[in-house]
DNA sequence: CATAAAAATATTGAATACAAAATTCATTTA
DNA sequence: TAAATGAATTTTGTATTCAATATTTTTATG
Protein backbone atom coordinates (compact mmCIF):
# COMPACT_ATOMS: atom_id res chain seq x y z
CA UNK A 1 0.00 0.00 0.00
CA UNK A 2 2.24 2.68 -1.14
CA UNK A 3 1.09 5.53 -1.93
CA UNK A 4 2.01 7.60 -4.79
CA UNK A 5 2.07 11.36 -3.80
CA UNK A 6 2.81 13.24 -6.45
CA UNK A 7 3.52 17.34 -6.26
CA UNK A 8 4.10 19.82 -9.07
CA UNK A 9 7.48 20.48 -7.87
CA UNK A 10 8.48 16.77 -8.83
CA UNK A 11 11.19 16.68 -11.45
CA UNK A 12 9.16 14.58 -13.83
CA UNK A 13 5.62 14.94 -12.85
CA UNK A 14 3.41 15.16 -15.89
CA UNK A 15 0.49 13.32 -14.13
CA UNK A 16 -1.26 10.47 -12.44
CA UNK A 17 -2.11 7.95 -15.34
CA UNK A 18 1.14 8.10 -17.12
CA UNK A 19 3.07 7.35 -13.92
CA UNK A 20 0.64 4.25 -13.79
CA UNK A 21 1.20 3.22 -16.93
CA UNK A 22 5.30 3.32 -16.37
CA UNK A 23 4.58 1.68 -13.26
CA UNK A 24 1.98 -1.09 -14.40
CA UNK A 25 4.10 -1.93 -17.61
CA UNK A 26 7.24 -2.62 -15.01
CA UNK A 27 5.22 -4.70 -13.42
CA UNK A 28 4.37 -6.67 -16.14
CA UNK A 29 8.18 -6.55 -17.54
CA UNK A 30 8.67 -7.89 -13.65
CA UNK A 31 6.44 -10.42 -14.08
CA UNK A 32 4.73 -8.74 -10.58
CA UNK A 33 1.79 -8.83 -12.68
CA UNK A 34 1.81 -12.22 -14.79
CA UNK A 35 1.04 -13.19 -17.87
CA UNK A 36 -2.99 -14.67 -18.19
CA UNK A 37 -3.45 -13.19 -14.69
CA UNK A 38 -6.69 -10.85 -14.38
CA UNK A 39 -6.41 -6.97 -13.49
CA UNK A 40 -8.87 -6.37 -10.37
CA UNK A 41 -9.40 -2.66 -11.13
CA UNK A 42 -10.26 -1.70 -7.92
CA UNK A 43 -7.92 -4.08 -5.86
CA UNK A 44 -4.91 -2.55 -8.25
CA UNK A 45 -5.88 1.06 -7.46
CA UNK A 46 -6.11 0.87 -3.72
CA UNK A 47 -2.92 -1.18 -3.64
CA UNK A 48 -1.59 2.07 -5.89
CA UNK A 49 -3.53 4.35 -4.01
CA UNK A 50 -4.90 5.80 -6.68
CA UNK A 51 -8.66 6.26 -7.54
CA UNK A 52 -10.37 3.85 -10.44
CA UNK A 53 -10.40 7.01 -13.29
CA UNK A 54 -6.45 7.23 -13.57
CA UNK A 55 -5.59 3.72 -13.25
CA UNK A 56 -8.24 2.99 -16.14
CA UNK A 57 -6.51 5.73 -18.48
CA UNK A 58 -3.29 3.77 -17.87
CA UNK A 59 -4.69 0.31 -18.62
CA UNK A 60 -6.29 1.92 -21.85
CA UNK A 61 -2.18 2.45 -23.11
CA UNK A 62 -1.44 -0.47 -22.39
CA UNK A 63 -4.16 -2.02 -24.28
CA UNK A 64 -3.07 -0.34 -27.16
CA UNK A 65 -0.02 -1.44 -26.66
CA UNK A 66 -0.70 -5.34 -26.80
CA UNK A 67 0.52 -5.88 -22.87
CA UNK A 68 -2.99 -6.35 -21.79
CA UNK A 69 -5.80 -7.54 -23.62
CA UNK A 70 -9.76 -6.65 -22.98
CA UNK A 71 -13.05 -7.56 -23.26
CA UNK A 72 -15.84 -5.28 -22.76
CA UNK A 73 -17.55 -6.23 -19.32
CA UNK A 74 -15.05 -8.80 -18.63
CA UNK A 75 -12.15 -6.57 -18.02
CA UNK A 76 -8.21 -6.79 -18.43
CA UNK A 77 -5.75 -9.60 -18.26
CA UNK A 78 -2.35 -9.23 -18.62
CA UNK A 79 -1.73 -11.08 -22.11
CA UNK A 80 0.42 -14.20 -23.13
CA UNK A 81 3.25 -14.07 -25.16
CA UNK A 82 2.88 -16.97 -27.81
CA UNK A 83 4.97 -18.12 -30.12
CA UNK A 84 3.43 -17.22 -33.33
CA UNK A 85 3.51 -13.40 -31.95
CA UNK A 86 7.12 -13.77 -31.21
CA UNK A 87 7.67 -14.72 -34.85
CA UNK A 88 5.20 -11.95 -36.04
CA UNK A 89 6.98 -9.22 -33.90
CA UNK A 90 10.44 -10.73 -34.98
CA UNK A 91 8.95 -10.11 -38.79
CA UNK A 92 8.17 -6.52 -38.02
CA UNK A 93 11.23 -5.89 -36.48
CA UNK A 94 13.20 -6.51 -39.73
CA UNK A 95 11.40 -4.28 -41.73
CA UNK A 96 11.85 -1.36 -39.04
CA UNK A 97 15.70 -2.16 -39.15
CA UNK A 98 16.17 -2.09 -42.65
CA UNK A 99 14.42 1.30 -42.78
CA UNK A 100 16.45 2.20 -40.19
CA UNK A 101 19.55 1.53 -41.87
CA UNK A 102 18.79 3.33 -45.05
CA UNK A 103 17.51 6.64 -43.08
CA UNK A 104 21.08 5.75 -41.18
CA UNK A 105 23.00 5.87 -44.32
CA UNK A 106 21.01 9.08 -45.58
CA UNK A 107 21.61 11.10 -42.54
CA UNK A 108 24.45 9.80 -40.44
CA UNK A 109 27.65 12.10 -39.85
CA UNK A 110 31.20 10.33 -40.26
CA UNK A 111 31.31 10.57 -36.54
CA UNK A 112 28.37 8.56 -35.73
CA UNK A 113 29.39 5.46 -38.47
CA UNK A 114 33.02 5.59 -36.12
CA UNK A 115 30.71 5.38 -33.29
CA UNK A 116 28.99 2.82 -34.74
CA UNK A 117 31.79 0.87 -35.58
CA UNK A 118 33.86 1.23 -31.87
CA UNK A 119 30.98 -0.93 -30.69
CA UNK A 120 32.18 -3.71 -31.54
CA UNK A 121 36.26 -2.93 -31.90
CA UNK A 122 36.82 -4.73 -28.33
CA UNK A 123 36.03 -8.50 -29.54
CA UNK A 124 38.83 -10.05 -31.27
CA UNK A 125 40.57 -13.16 -30.39
CA UNK A 126 39.57 -15.77 -27.54
CA UNK A 127 35.57 -15.39 -25.82
CA UNK A 128 35.07 -16.11 -22.41
CA UNK A 129 32.11 -15.34 -20.19
CA UNK A 130 32.82 -11.87 -19.30
CA UNK A 131 33.50 -11.12 -22.95
CA UNK A 132 30.34 -12.38 -23.97
CA UNK A 133 28.25 -10.53 -21.93
CA UNK A 134 29.94 -7.33 -22.96
CA UNK A 135 29.16 -8.09 -26.64
CA UNK A 136 25.30 -9.12 -25.77
CA UNK A 137 25.24 -5.24 -24.67
CA UNK A 138 27.24 -3.81 -27.26
CA UNK A 139 24.87 -5.80 -29.96
CA UNK A 140 21.64 -4.10 -28.24
CA UNK A 141 23.60 -0.64 -27.78
CA UNK A 142 23.97 -0.94 -31.71
CA UNK A 143 20.87 -2.00 -32.73
CA UNK A 144 19.36 0.97 -30.43
CA UNK A 145 21.97 3.65 -31.84
CA UNK A 146 20.59 2.33 -35.75
CA UNK A 147 17.50 3.92 -34.36
CA UNK A 148 18.70 7.21 -32.52
CA UNK A 149 20.69 7.63 -35.40
CA UNK A 150 18.25 7.35 -38.13
CA UNK A 151 16.26 9.97 -36.09
CA UNK A 152 12.66 8.75 -37.10
CA UNK A 153 10.16 9.59 -34.51
CA UNK A 154 7.32 6.98 -36.27
CA UNK A 155 10.01 4.29 -35.80
CA UNK A 156 10.77 5.30 -32.06
CA UNK A 157 7.35 5.06 -31.55
CA UNK A 158 7.02 1.90 -32.81
CA UNK A 159 9.34 0.21 -31.18
CA UNK A 160 8.41 1.30 -27.98
CA UNK A 161 4.39 1.11 -28.60
CA UNK A 162 4.71 -2.17 -29.36
CA UNK A 163 7.86 -3.39 -27.58
CA UNK A 164 9.65 -4.81 -30.33
CA UNK A 165 12.72 -5.88 -28.51
CA UNK A 166 11.19 -7.50 -25.83
CA UNK A 167 12.26 -11.06 -26.22
CA UNK A 168 14.86 -10.41 -28.52
CA UNK A 169 17.81 -10.19 -26.49
CA UNK A 170 16.57 -13.27 -24.17
CA UNK A 171 19.04 -15.53 -23.14
CA UNK A 172 19.35 -19.05 -24.77
CA UNK A 173 17.88 -17.32 -27.72
CA UNK A 174 21.05 -15.81 -29.03
CA UNK A 175 23.20 -16.92 -31.80
CA UNK A 176 26.89 -17.19 -31.08
CA UNK A 177 29.28 -14.19 -31.03
CA UNK A 178 31.80 -15.75 -32.48
CA UNK A 179 28.84 -15.70 -35.59
CA UNK A 180 27.33 -12.66 -35.41
CA UNK A 181 29.92 -10.52 -34.73
CA UNK A 182 31.67 -10.66 -38.15
CA UNK A 183 27.85 -9.88 -39.33
CA UNK A 184 27.54 -6.95 -37.53
CA UNK A 185 30.77 -5.82 -38.94
CA UNK A 186 29.96 -6.58 -42.36
CA UNK A 187 26.73 -4.50 -42.06
CA UNK A 188 28.80 -1.27 -40.92
CA UNK A 189 30.73 -1.57 -43.79
CA UNK A 190 28.36 -1.35 -45.80
CA UNK A 191 26.72 1.82 -43.61
CA UNK A 192 30.10 3.31 -44.46
CA UNK A 193 30.01 2.89 -48.12
CA UNK A 194 26.70 4.17 -48.28
CA UNK A 195 25.40 1.12 -50.02
CA UNK A 196 21.79 1.41 -48.89
CA UNK A 197 20.44 -1.90 -51.43
CA UNK A 198 23.59 -3.76 -49.58
CA UNK A 199 23.58 -3.01 -45.84
CA UNK A 200 19.60 -3.59 -46.09
CA UNK A 201 20.13 -6.74 -47.62
CA UNK A 202 23.29 -7.58 -44.99
CA UNK A 203 20.81 -6.35 -42.16
CA UNK A 204 17.80 -8.15 -43.24
CA UNK A 205 20.10 -11.60 -43.53
CA UNK A 206 21.29 -11.28 -40.31
CA UNK A 207 18.19 -10.81 -38.47
CA UNK A 208 16.51 -13.37 -40.56
CA UNK A 209 18.95 -15.88 -39.04
CA UNK A 210 18.22 -14.65 -35.35
CA UNK A 211 14.61 -15.44 -36.49
CA UNK A 212 15.43 -18.57 -37.54
CA UNK A 213 17.63 -19.69 -34.31
CA UNK A 214 14.43 -18.71 -32.04
CA UNK A 215 12.35 -20.99 -33.75
CA UNK A 216 14.80 -23.92 -33.79
CA UNK A 217 15.11 -23.11 -29.81
CA UNK A 218 11.37 -23.07 -29.55
CA UNK A 219 10.96 -26.15 -31.15
CA UNK A 220 13.70 -28.00 -29.59
CA UNK A 221 11.89 -26.91 -26.16
CA UNK A 222 8.91 -28.33 -27.45
CA UNK A 223 10.42 -31.37 -27.90
CA UNK A 224 11.89 -31.95 -24.28
CA UNK A 225 8.92 -29.99 -21.90
CA UNK A 226 5.40 -28.54 -23.07
CA UNK A 227 6.82 -25.19 -21.68
CA UNK A 228 6.42 -21.84 -22.98
CA UNK A 229 7.47 -19.59 -20.63
CA UNK A 230 9.06 -16.43 -22.73
CA UNK B 1 -26.77 17.10 -30.52
CA UNK B 2 -27.57 13.63 -31.94
CA UNK B 3 -27.66 11.39 -28.93
CA UNK B 4 -25.67 8.39 -29.37
CA UNK B 5 -27.96 5.59 -27.66
CA UNK B 6 -26.98 1.91 -27.38
CA UNK B 7 -28.51 -1.19 -26.07
CA UNK B 8 -26.51 -4.69 -25.67
CA UNK B 9 -29.15 -5.82 -29.22
CA UNK B 10 -27.37 -3.00 -31.32
CA UNK B 11 -25.48 -5.44 -33.73
CA UNK B 12 -21.81 -4.30 -32.89
CA UNK B 13 -22.08 -2.79 -30.01
CA UNK B 14 -19.19 -3.06 -27.50
CA UNK B 15 -19.28 0.10 -25.62
CA UNK B 16 -19.44 3.87 -25.77
CA UNK B 17 -15.51 4.65 -25.51
CA UNK B 18 -15.20 2.30 -28.77
CA UNK B 19 -18.01 4.13 -29.70
CA UNK B 20 -16.75 7.22 -29.80
CA UNK B 21 -13.56 6.53 -30.69
CA UNK B 22 -14.80 5.11 -34.49
CA UNK B 23 -17.15 8.78 -34.28
CA UNK B 24 -14.06 11.08 -33.67
CA UNK B 25 -11.69 9.36 -35.58
CA UNK B 26 -14.01 9.96 -38.55
CA UNK B 27 -14.55 13.18 -37.55
CA UNK B 28 -11.08 14.28 -38.17
CA UNK B 29 -10.97 12.47 -41.26
CA UNK B 30 -13.45 14.63 -42.39
CA UNK B 31 -11.92 17.47 -41.18
CA UNK B 32 -14.92 18.36 -39.19
CA UNK B 33 -13.01 18.60 -36.29
CA UNK B 34 -9.87 20.48 -38.33
CA UNK B 35 -6.13 20.19 -37.83
CA UNK B 36 -4.71 22.79 -34.86
CA UNK B 37 -8.16 22.86 -33.38
CA UNK B 38 -8.70 22.51 -29.48
CA UNK B 39 -10.86 19.45 -28.30
CA UNK B 40 -13.18 21.09 -25.90
CA UNK B 41 -14.29 18.15 -23.89
CA UNK B 42 -16.72 19.09 -21.85
CA UNK B 43 -18.31 20.23 -25.18
CA UNK B 44 -17.88 17.61 -27.76
CA UNK B 45 -18.78 15.44 -24.70
CA UNK B 46 -22.64 17.53 -24.41
CA UNK B 47 -22.54 17.86 -28.51
CA UNK B 48 -22.39 13.57 -28.97
CA UNK B 49 -24.80 13.13 -25.47
CA UNK B 50 -22.16 11.69 -23.51
CA UNK B 51 -20.06 12.12 -20.70
CA UNK B 52 -16.92 12.82 -20.65
CA UNK B 53 -15.66 9.23 -18.73
CA UNK B 54 -15.92 7.77 -21.92
CA UNK B 55 -15.30 10.96 -24.14
CA UNK B 56 -11.68 10.55 -22.48
CA UNK B 57 -10.86 7.13 -22.90
CA UNK B 58 -11.65 7.64 -26.71
CA UNK B 59 -9.47 11.10 -27.20
CA UNK B 60 -6.40 8.54 -25.03
CA UNK B 61 -6.45 5.86 -27.99
CA UNK B 62 -6.34 8.86 -30.26
CA UNK B 63 -3.52 10.07 -28.76
CA UNK B 64 -1.48 7.01 -28.88
CA UNK B 65 -2.63 7.04 -32.74
CA UNK B 66 -0.60 10.38 -33.08
CA UNK B 67 -4.10 11.83 -34.29
CA UNK B 68 -4.63 14.09 -31.33
CA UNK B 69 -1.97 15.67 -29.40
CA UNK B 70 -2.05 15.76 -25.80
CA UNK B 71 -0.28 17.95 -23.25
CA UNK B 72 -0.80 17.70 -19.72
CA UNK B 73 -3.23 20.21 -17.76
CA UNK B 74 -3.81 21.46 -21.77
CA UNK B 75 -5.95 18.94 -23.31
CA UNK B 76 -6.32 17.60 -26.43
CA UNK B 77 -5.79 19.25 -30.12
CA UNK B 78 -5.98 17.93 -33.54
CA UNK B 79 -2.95 16.97 -34.75
CA UNK B 80 -1.22 19.06 -37.65
CA UNK B 81 0.52 16.32 -40.40
CA UNK B 82 3.43 18.76 -41.70
CA UNK B 83 5.53 17.37 -44.41
CA UNK B 84 8.51 15.60 -42.02
CA UNK B 85 5.92 13.49 -40.38
CA UNK B 86 4.62 12.54 -43.62
CA UNK B 87 8.07 11.35 -45.23
CA UNK B 88 8.50 9.92 -41.40
CA UNK B 89 5.37 7.76 -42.48
CA UNK B 90 6.45 6.81 -45.83
CA UNK B 91 9.82 5.31 -44.70
CA UNK B 92 8.18 3.22 -42.30
CA UNK B 93 5.99 2.10 -45.16
CA UNK B 94 8.30 1.50 -47.28
CA UNK B 95 9.47 -1.03 -44.40
CA UNK B 96 6.07 -2.95 -43.64
CA UNK B 97 5.55 -3.22 -47.00
CA UNK B 98 8.64 -5.02 -47.90
CA UNK B 99 7.71 -7.48 -44.62
CA UNK B 100 4.43 -7.67 -46.10
CA UNK B 101 5.67 -9.15 -49.49
CA UNK B 102 7.87 -11.49 -47.61
CA UNK B 103 5.27 -13.21 -45.37
CA UNK B 104 3.11 -12.81 -48.71
CA UNK B 105 5.80 -15.05 -50.56
CA UNK B 106 5.63 -17.09 -47.65
CA UNK B 107 2.29 -18.49 -46.99
CA UNK B 108 0.42 -17.10 -50.41
CA UNK B 109 -1.57 -20.01 -52.29
CA UNK B 110 -1.27 -20.39 -56.19
CA UNK B 111 -4.99 -18.47 -55.88
CA UNK B 112 -3.87 -16.05 -54.25
CA UNK B 113 -1.10 -14.84 -56.34
CA UNK B 114 -3.93 -15.00 -59.55
CA UNK B 115 -5.93 -12.67 -57.45
CA UNK B 116 -3.51 -10.08 -57.70
CA UNK B 117 -2.55 -10.54 -60.91
CA UNK B 118 -6.48 -9.53 -61.68
CA UNK B 119 -5.98 -6.66 -60.09
CA UNK B 120 -4.27 -5.07 -62.70
CA UNK B 121 -5.35 -7.29 -65.82
CA UNK B 122 -7.52 -4.51 -66.99
CA UNK B 123 -5.54 -1.95 -67.76
CA UNK B 124 -3.92 -2.35 -71.63
CA UNK B 125 -3.89 -0.25 -73.73
CA UNK B 126 -5.71 3.74 -73.67
CA UNK B 127 -5.25 5.57 -70.58
CA UNK B 128 -8.70 7.74 -70.49
CA UNK B 129 -9.89 9.86 -66.65
CA UNK B 130 -12.03 6.86 -65.92
CA UNK B 131 -9.31 4.45 -66.38
CA UNK B 132 -7.14 6.51 -64.53
CA UNK B 133 -9.99 6.01 -61.79
CA UNK B 134 -10.26 2.19 -61.26
CA UNK B 135 -6.72 2.17 -61.48
CA UNK B 136 -6.10 3.88 -58.16
CA UNK B 137 -8.37 1.87 -56.60
CA UNK B 138 -6.90 -1.17 -58.36
CA UNK B 139 -3.66 0.27 -56.90
CA UNK B 140 -5.12 0.21 -53.24
CA UNK B 141 -6.67 -2.93 -53.17
CA UNK B 142 -3.56 -4.51 -54.10
CA UNK B 143 -1.73 -3.20 -51.64
CA UNK B 144 -4.26 -3.83 -49.11
CA UNK B 145 -4.49 -7.39 -50.33
CA UNK B 146 -1.19 -7.95 -49.62
CA UNK B 147 -1.53 -7.18 -45.92
CA UNK B 148 -4.27 -9.54 -45.49
CA UNK B 149 -2.49 -12.51 -47.14
CA UNK B 150 0.37 -11.68 -45.43
CA UNK B 151 -1.70 -12.33 -42.69
CA UNK B 152 0.30 -10.57 -39.65
CA UNK B 153 -2.05 -8.97 -36.69
CA UNK B 154 0.95 -6.84 -35.95
CA UNK B 155 1.68 -5.66 -38.92
CA UNK B 156 -2.13 -4.80 -39.58
CA UNK B 157 -2.09 -3.14 -36.13
CA UNK B 158 0.81 -0.78 -36.88
CA UNK B 159 -1.36 -0.02 -40.55
CA UNK B 160 -4.43 1.23 -38.65
CA UNK B 161 -2.82 2.65 -35.54
CA UNK B 162 -0.09 5.01 -37.19
CA UNK B 163 -2.67 5.85 -40.21
CA UNK B 164 -0.43 4.52 -42.57
CA UNK B 165 -2.10 5.50 -46.05
CA UNK B 166 -3.69 8.36 -44.45
CA UNK B 167 -2.12 10.63 -47.11
CA UNK B 168 -0.64 8.37 -49.98
CA UNK B 169 -3.87 7.96 -52.28
CA UNK B 170 -4.56 11.70 -52.30
CA UNK B 171 -5.11 13.73 -55.68
CA UNK B 172 -1.72 14.87 -57.05
CA UNK B 173 0.64 13.30 -54.79
CA UNK B 174 0.43 9.76 -57.45
CA UNK B 175 2.72 9.31 -60.24
CA UNK B 176 1.33 8.34 -63.56
CA UNK B 177 -0.70 4.83 -63.85
CA UNK B 178 1.69 4.32 -67.24
CA UNK B 179 4.51 4.47 -64.95
CA UNK B 180 3.42 2.42 -62.02
CA UNK B 181 1.24 -0.34 -63.27
CA UNK B 182 4.67 -2.25 -64.93
CA UNK B 183 6.03 -1.48 -61.63
CA UNK B 184 3.20 -3.43 -59.91
CA UNK B 185 3.21 -6.12 -62.65
CA UNK B 186 6.50 -6.89 -61.93
CA UNK B 187 6.54 -7.01 -58.32
CA UNK B 188 3.68 -9.82 -58.66
CA UNK B 189 5.69 -11.81 -61.31
CA UNK B 190 8.80 -12.04 -58.57
CA UNK B 191 6.10 -12.81 -55.90
CA UNK B 192 5.19 -15.65 -57.95
CA UNK B 193 8.47 -16.43 -58.65
CA UNK B 194 8.65 -16.98 -55.11
CA UNK B 195 12.06 -14.91 -55.08
CA UNK B 196 11.74 -13.11 -51.93
CA UNK B 197 15.18 -11.09 -52.43
CA UNK B 198 14.21 -9.63 -55.75
CA UNK B 199 10.07 -8.94 -55.05
CA UNK B 200 11.46 -6.79 -52.12
CA UNK B 201 14.10 -5.09 -53.77
CA UNK B 202 11.23 -4.19 -56.51
CA UNK B 203 8.59 -3.06 -53.81
CA UNK B 204 11.21 -1.00 -52.30
CA UNK B 205 11.94 0.65 -55.59
CA UNK B 206 8.88 1.23 -55.87
CA UNK B 207 7.80 2.90 -53.21
CA UNK B 208 10.69 4.91 -52.75
CA UNK B 209 10.21 6.42 -56.18
CA UNK B 210 6.75 7.49 -55.18
CA UNK B 211 8.34 9.63 -51.92
CA UNK B 212 10.51 11.13 -54.07
CA UNK B 213 7.38 11.98 -55.56
CA UNK B 214 5.51 13.21 -52.97
CA UNK B 215 8.42 15.27 -52.31
CA UNK B 216 8.78 16.81 -55.31
CA UNK B 217 5.25 17.96 -55.54
CA UNK B 218 5.66 19.62 -51.82
CA UNK B 219 8.59 21.63 -53.53
CA UNK B 220 6.62 22.64 -56.49
CA UNK B 221 3.85 23.63 -53.82
CA UNK B 222 5.90 25.82 -51.71
CA UNK B 223 7.18 27.65 -54.66
CA UNK B 224 3.20 28.74 -55.95
CA UNK B 225 1.88 29.27 -52.38
CA UNK B 226 2.86 28.94 -48.72
CA UNK B 227 -0.09 26.26 -48.40
CA UNK B 228 0.84 22.51 -46.13
CA UNK B 229 -3.03 21.43 -46.15
CA UNK B 230 -2.36 17.86 -46.97
C1' DC C 1 -22.39 -37.06 -5.73
C1' DA C 2 -23.08 -34.20 -9.82
C1' DT C 3 -25.67 -30.66 -11.84
C1' DA C 4 -28.88 -26.79 -12.24
C1' DA C 5 -31.03 -22.86 -10.32
C1' DA C 6 -31.00 -19.06 -7.28
C1' DA C 7 -28.92 -15.81 -4.27
C1' DA C 8 -24.99 -13.21 -2.84
C1' DT C 9 -20.92 -10.84 -4.06
C1' DA C 10 -17.69 -8.50 -6.96
C1' DT C 11 -16.58 -5.83 -10.98
C1' DT C 12 -17.37 -2.88 -14.77
C1' DG C 13 -19.38 1.28 -17.38
C1' DA C 14 -20.49 5.74 -17.11
C1' DA C 15 -22.41 10.06 -14.87
C1' DT C 16 -21.59 13.42 -11.58
C1' DA C 17 -19.04 16.42 -8.52
C1' DC C 18 -15.47 19.37 -7.21
C1' DA C 19 -10.73 21.10 -6.35
C1' DA C 20 -6.68 22.63 -9.00
C1' DA C 21 -4.92 24.75 -12.98
C1' DA C 22 -5.20 27.32 -17.18
C1' DT C 23 -7.33 30.79 -19.96
C1' DT C 24 -9.90 34.87 -20.86
C1' DC C 25 -11.29 39.39 -20.07
C1' DA C 26 -11.63 43.69 -17.85
C1' DT C 27 -9.14 47.07 -15.35
C1' DT C 28 -5.28 49.56 -13.96
C1' DT C 29 -0.79 51.49 -14.67
C1' DA C 30 3.20 53.05 -17.32
C1' DT D 1 -1.67 52.56 -26.75
C1' DA D 2 0.76 48.73 -24.74
C1' DA D 3 1.87 46.02 -20.98
C1' DA D 4 0.85 44.25 -16.42
C1' DT D 5 -2.27 42.74 -12.96
C1' DG D 6 -5.85 40.21 -11.10
C1' DA D 7 -10.62 38.67 -10.91
C1' DA D 8 -14.01 35.78 -13.43
C1' DT D 9 -14.66 31.93 -16.26
C1' DT D 10 -13.54 27.72 -18.38
C1' DT D 11 -11.30 23.42 -18.53
C1' DT D 12 -8.76 19.65 -16.69
C1' DG D 13 -7.63 15.83 -13.25
C1' DT D 14 -9.41 12.78 -10.20
C1' DA D 15 -12.59 10.75 -6.71
C1' DT D 16 -17.04 9.14 -5.81
C1' DT D 17 -21.29 7.02 -6.81
C1' DC D 18 -24.54 3.78 -8.57
C1' DA D 19 -26.89 0.90 -11.97
C1' DA D 20 -25.93 -2.94 -15.11
C1' DT D 21 -23.22 -7.16 -15.75
C1' DA D 22 -20.35 -10.98 -14.45
C1' DT D 23 -18.73 -14.20 -11.30
C1' DT D 24 -18.86 -16.99 -7.31
C1' DT D 25 -21.12 -19.34 -3.77
C1' DT D 26 -24.91 -21.56 -1.87
C1' DT D 27 -28.86 -24.25 -2.03
C1' DA D 28 -31.98 -27.34 -4.13
C1' DT D 29 -32.90 -31.36 -7.10
C1' DG D 30 -32.26 -35.56 -9.79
Amino acid sequence: MNKIVLTNNDENFENLNTHLYRKIKEMIWNKILRPGEKIKQEHLAHELGVSRTPLIKALERLTAERLLEYIPRRGYTVKKLIFDEMMEIFSVRIGLESVAVKEVIDKATAGEVEELKQYFKPFGGEWNKEKKRDYLLADQQFHARLFEIADNSLLTDINEMFNIYRFSYQKGLMRAPEVTLSEHQEIIKQIENRNVEKAQLLMMEHLEKSRKNIRKVYESRLNSNGETNW
